[in-house]
DNA sequence: CTCAATAGAGTTATCGGTAACTCAAAAGTA
DNA sequence: TACTTTTGAGTTACCGATAACTCTATTGAG
């Protein structure tokens, strides 16, 4: 591959002078700088980023690590933070880490192991938390997205989960609803314990005792719901709406009740976060905590390029509210 | 940031000790390799990619060029991909060209530019031809997946179109249908071409006339149907079935017929090609052409492997047959 | 006309790692 | 015991680029 040697040899300068006409900087006579212009034209030269963010100590790549890469939520803040990255002239390095803690360890190796200027992260969970240290340990500038890792001060872009989540409650207990499961994610991840937290004080101050058997915890990707529909289905009084924390959640419990003929909202209210990808759904017809995935990442990214470029201040949070999208899913008792 | 230097001077022996103790390489007494295993990990070594790459001339990293992130087919592909990948002991660099051969030819400088080994990538179009020169003058490897490239001579894994399509409209033709609308996508697209040969040669084969008034073409990504939806209905005769080529188109077609009141499959019977993610859709209905999308990333990726480590053999060609699967969005005329 | 300032380059060292070669001491062999 | 082989390292050069410094013509001022 053709290097700047080979170009200072065929210009008959110094590879100083083909450097700085690459970048643009020193003094070069107009002259000198076409003609080397020229001849890195013509051999197609492609300047070699490694040995040049050898000597730079920097990259200008910035790494975003989503949990899945096939929910709609992230590709969505995935768009917004590459649009972002683009803008300020930084390129983007996806990776995907599955809600899979080990699998982040992985991709936080290669990303200290490529000395990345910044990284964008949506945790895997809490057990993120020794994979953070890492990057801090190497003073390795990060910003945290959707979720918050309890022993890490950095900046980060949070939804307001309780918020959301005390709106969704609150929306069903309007309609008449007392008996409202909640079918959570793991309690490993800071935006599931928001949720709970969101739930359970809507509840409280709704008068509406609490009922265990009406609460769960999961995963937020794909599994099955049938166990649990069966245990709520199974009970003497069985709820009436069902919150789910997440889409994915949602998906499985609707397919859930599909298999066994229930129909949404008649025989079962249902309200979550985060709607299916809106340019997918056909028939948009859930009741959501709408975020603004998209803000997610620009904003996120804005703040940690502004971080890798800026003066060490103190960690900033930006708490994104989310909106009540009622929609068809759920309906008065 | 902690370098083999450090490790040396700290471990008391030389930096070539040092780096055949990180690569398991030379000879080294089992005492100095705990000696100096134990150092690094004390103080945190990291590797730097870029070093070790500009000297080893291989940076173990792929590239994967989509053209649109937000397109289960695509995340799904990219699922494949990355399984495979690191199966083989590659990391994978997304990139999302956003349909956009501008945004690709930025995304092809940076991959030249980082040296990736190889390329795994879903052209833009036909003018994409321009940056896969430019990868074979530099020698790297790459693989297309989804679409091919007239003047193209490379791997590639490409979905059976032509058939898919034939599938398609002969499923419609059975039904009674014998008006039947194309939505394309841009002929600058490959499988755009080829869904469209499928259509043509089907009608032919069942003695239908061609009309032109029931073709269009578009883009791919997210459009406004309005426009098309107003033409086709306001011909004297217009069709009873629509085929659109892929998932997007169909969404926007569908959208379109709802906001008129139009009932699928009862006043319009649709089919087309891709899913919308089957992970997210809460009730499929869409009759489709499926393409295995999963076997697209799996299989492309073990042909760049392949050739970035192996011999250079004849380019191959690898067709993935697409299945029909019949659901409720098409029915008797 | 002389000397300082400036334009337009070139030289050298370095980033962090590895290949290829070298070399002394220990071990094996005749 | 003397010589060869093997073990366990160290030295040096280089990958491709750039920072910092140096150097030589010009140019301009007085």
């Amino acid at each position: 591959m053709v290097s700047i040697y080979d170009i200072a040899k065929r210009a008959q300068c110094s590879t100083m002078t083909v450097s700085r006409v690459i970048n643009n900087t020193g003094r070069i006579s107009e002259k000198t700088r076409q003609r080397v212009k020229a001849i890195m034209k013509e051999m197609n030269y492609v300047p070699n980023h490694a040995a040049r963010s050898l000597v730079l100590q920097q990259t200008k790549i910035i790494s975003l690590l989503i949990t899945d890469i096939t929910n709609p939520f992230y590709t969505t803040l995935a768009r917004g933070a590459e649009d972002a990255a683009q803008r300020l002239g930084y390129r983007l390095m996806f990776s995907n880490s599955d809600e899979d803690v080990k699998k982040e360890h992985e991709y936080i190796e290669t990303v200290l192991s490529m000395r990345v200027d910044g990284v964008l992260i949506a945790p895997a969970g809490d057990q993120s938390l020794e994979h953070l240290q890492k990057l801090q340990l190497y003073n390795i500038p990060f910003v945290l997205v959707d979720r918050e890792v309890p022993g890490i001060e950095s900046d980060r872009v949070l939804g307001d989960s309780k918020e959301g989540s005390k709106a969704l409650v609150e929306h069903l207990i309007q309609l008449g609803h007392r008996r409202i499961a909640f079918i959570n994610g793991s309690p490993g991840i800071s935006t599931a314990r928001m949720r709970e937290a969101g739930y359970l004080e809507t509840l409280k101050l709704n008068d509406i005792p609490v009922n265990p058997d009406y609460m769960f915890e999961t995963g937020y990707s794909q599994f099955d719901a049938d166990p649990i529909i069966d245990k709520l289905l199974s009970l003497e009084e069985p709820p009436t709406a069902i919150f789910a924390a997440n889409n994915f959640i949602t998906l499985a419990v609707i397919r859930s009740l599909r298999s066994r003929e229930l129909r949404i909202p008649d025989d079962m209210s249902i309200v979550c976060f985060d709607d299916l990808d809106p340019g997918y759904i056909v028939d948009p017809f859930l009741t959501i905590a709408a975020q603004p995935a998209y803000d997610f990442g620009r904003i996120g990214m804005q703040m940690l390029i502004d971080r890798i470029q800026g003066t060490a201040n103190e960690p900033r949070s930006v708490i994104l509210p989310s909106k009540l999208i009622v929609r068809r899913s759920s309906t008065e008792i």
